[in-house]
DNA sequence: AAGATATATGCAAAAAAGTGCATAGTCAAG
DNA sequence: CTTGACTATGCACTTTTTTGCATATATCTT
């Protein structure tokens, strides 16, 4: 029940069709959660049906028509009870810690690949959020309670990518020490 | 296809039982890899089909009989394959951070609620983790190669906590003064 | 004129995961 | 002698997620 939530929290601001939708899910939202469009239309059908979305056919020239969704009274509330409610600790599920784990399975080259990897990724995570951070949130004083609830969002995104920064660099230590 | 490798690193310590995998699973592994009992025993049958574990019968008095599974040749060598292939990033999904992005449609009380519940689960959980840190890994310096890296796994949580610690105090201080 | 890119929507099947229930023996405490 | 905790295993059902396919129109590029 938590796509559909994430769905209503990009609705809360504008109404998008599910092209939109699979958009934002591609950069913003879908830095802490994420959807492919085959969710997000299957999803979008349900909160219709369950009369928490109101959708509507806009034709459009020069592009195929699309269906607004846009939330509604009864979906804003079902959002505002979800927010109220305690938010259990997502089941941790890490791939590469998993790799780790029986890392010494593998030569320390295997490892160190998968650290390098594992460590660029962070590292274009991070430098594309500090550029939103920069752009959008460079006065973090004067945002309205929406921007600065997710200018809060990107601040945890940056704590994150940090964090695993520098684990990634301290691992990578660990290993070339031991080998040394 | 990752529960099937996050059992056989397990089984690769060591024979286990299905209920010694699923206590595995609600300890060390569980902190990077979540798994319910029902998960591990459905598995479990795949594995052997697959060829990739032996199960044995083991007749036991004065509890009841239980299956041990030990890891063989072929799901080494696949263990081996899959830590020797990139890892993609885990797709993101945390719902603390999907409320936050639209908390601005709830009180900021509740807000501060969801954010100091979350930050004495991160709390405790790191304080697990540098339990564990003192008690087993004491001296990094002197261990094993297999030691080592579930050392690092260790160090991976502890960093995260510390992250997101970090991040709750500072989301609480901006909501809060938001408020002054 | 062809081919790539963007807009726009979805179905079908399969794999994986989650939820609830069911069974059954042992042991210790009250 | 019964209640609860621990050991031990699993089915059935449901939901979620993933993967691959399918269909259009319009614009931009070469």
């Amino acid at each position: 029940m938590a796509l559909s939530h994430a769905i209503l929290a990009v609705l809360a601001s504008r109404s998008c069709s599910g092209y939109d939708l699979a958009k934002q899910f591609d950069g913003s939202v879908g830095f802490f959660w994420h959807a492919t469009h085959q969710q997000i239309y299957r999803e979008l059908t349900k909160l219709e049906e369950n009369g928490w979305v109101d959708g509507l056919m806009v034709e459009q020239n020069g592009r195929p028509d699309k269906k607004s969704y846009s939330i509604n009274a009864a979906g804003t509330v079902h959002l505002q009870d979800w927010i109220s409610q305690p938010t259990p600790l997502a089941p941790m599920k890490d791939e590469l810690l998993t790799k780790l784990f029986v890392g010494h399975l593998v030569p320390i080259e295997t490892l160190l690949q998968r650290l390098q990897e594992t460590r660029s990724q962070h590292t274009d995570n991070l430098a594309t959020y500090h550029t939103i951070e920069q752009q959008f949130f460079a006065n973090p004083a004067t945002l309205s309670p929406q921007f600065r609830c997710q200018y809060l969002t990107l601040r945890n995104g940056i704590h994150y990518e940090t964090g695993w920064l520098a684990w990634c660099d301290e691992a990578i230590a660990v290993l070339l020490g031991e080998q040394h």
